[in-house]
DNA sequence: CGTTTTCCTTGACCTGGATCAAGAATCGTA
DNA sequence: TACGATTCTTGATCCAGGTCAAGGAAAACG
């Protein structure tokens, strides 16, 4: 466990003894699917790093919408750039619940930024991956004004393409369409509309949660125009 | 000069000596209006700090169609979460123009960085600024999402009219209209009948770019529904 | 193994905001 | 003070994507 903390970049600048009284400290939480970790809004005094299973961090409108910001995978930390925020706002800006049971580990914030007062190396990890994550905001508020529903889409399935290891062109959805949906910001019966249209172009073959990419240079071209 | 450079969180918890030796290094750029700073995709080897003018950061879809992603004013550092990303990706995920004239400093990254290095004070005040950028970036998708094209005017009006000193409930555009319509990411068509429609209703009185709101709280209720 | 529940798909329709086009107002500049 | 040149407003129209509704498919559960 300690082996697979350490590999995440905000851990890996700490010391042998600095990362075993920070354990010591942490809090291993077990959760069901669907429990919520805390809410938008709840005081932040922790950030967390998930072991296992996965979390939705989301924001909701007054209507009842409700807004995936970030899909959290085994092996990230999140909630960890509050911290710094000083007293004033401490809060958290989002919601997070599981969407598949398991594990999470949750960290004092007062102790990690003593720690970090102790190495400079550690605080730059810190901001690289602060750094990371504005990038990534910048590309998603890029993606949600100047791409058209469809484009998202297509884009979304050139990227999980590209995170696959092999060459396969077949790629599976490890959540739910309706999430997916969520997190593109479009509606459901949208998605539902944009795979079957892509599919009759002969661009992909679906079937159920397995995709298979037919024509990846196409679906490029729908993305350039 | 160096009295108001020192005023921004990013450069206060750096000695005299150290502040100096920066400046003394740094480049004070004169722009006039429309000139461009750097644009996306260009290698990212500077930070700024805006001293005077107005200077707006925006993407373009291939489309053509831009979207700002901030207005930076007088007073605020930009482009400065990049140098942590490491030497893969150093280049900026945005474009940067002069709205109006106005001069611009510009730091070195490998300098600033070395000066970081030797204070974990600096580090934490750069993190705190990273986090409040975050914060912000949230708040700005989960207003793309979660709002109306009105609402998002609505929202503007409020928080601009909170930025106020006194308690004057007129307020006075510091952006050209259309501007303003990129940045909510909206037509300025669009931006104007709603402008004209609030006026209808009698909740804000428009004289070209000066707008006295006349009824906050029925405002506030536009947004809360 | 059937049944209930949830998730996904498809169709018909509607609407917010974009687009296109044509004036009106404002702003330099001479 | 007149006159291009922008910028802003307003009207007419269009369309991407949302909403509502009704089946179908798949998963969960006794």
């Amino acid at each position: 466990m300690i082996k697979t903390i350490q590999n995440n970049a905000l851990f890996s600048g700490l010391s042998e003894t600095q990362l075993h009284s920070l354990i010591e400290e942490a809090h291993c939480l077990k959760l069901s699917q669907d429990e919520t970790l805390f809410i938008q809004g709840d005081c932040a005094e922790h950030f967390y790093w998930l072991a296992s299973g996965m979390i939705k961090l989301y924001r909701v409108a007054p209507s009842g919408d409700e807004k995936v910001i970030e899909i959290i995978q085994p092996g990230q930390t999140f909630a960890e750039a509050i911290m710094f925020m000083g007293q004033q706002q401490a809060c958290f800006p989002v919601s997070a619940q599981m969407i598949a049971k398991g594990e999470v580990w949750r960290f004092n914030n007062r102790q990690f930024l003593g720690l970090l007062g102790q190495s400079v190396d550690s605080c730059f990890r810190m901001m690289a991956n602060m750094s990371q994550r504005l990038h990534q905001h910048i590309k998603e508020i890029d993606r949600l004004t100047l791409q058209t529903a469809s484009e998202r889409v297509v884009n979304y399935l050139l990227q999980a393409l590209g995170q696959q290891r092999d060459n396969r062109c077949e790629l599976k959805l490890n959540i739910s369409k309706q999430m997916l949906a969520a997190q593109l910001s479009i509606k459901p019966e949208t998605l539902s509309r944009t795979l079957s249209r892509l599919n009759r172009e002969g661009l992909i073959s679906t079937h159920g949660s397995h995709i298979k990419v037919i024509d990846a240079e196409a679906l490029r071209q729908q993305v350039e125009i």
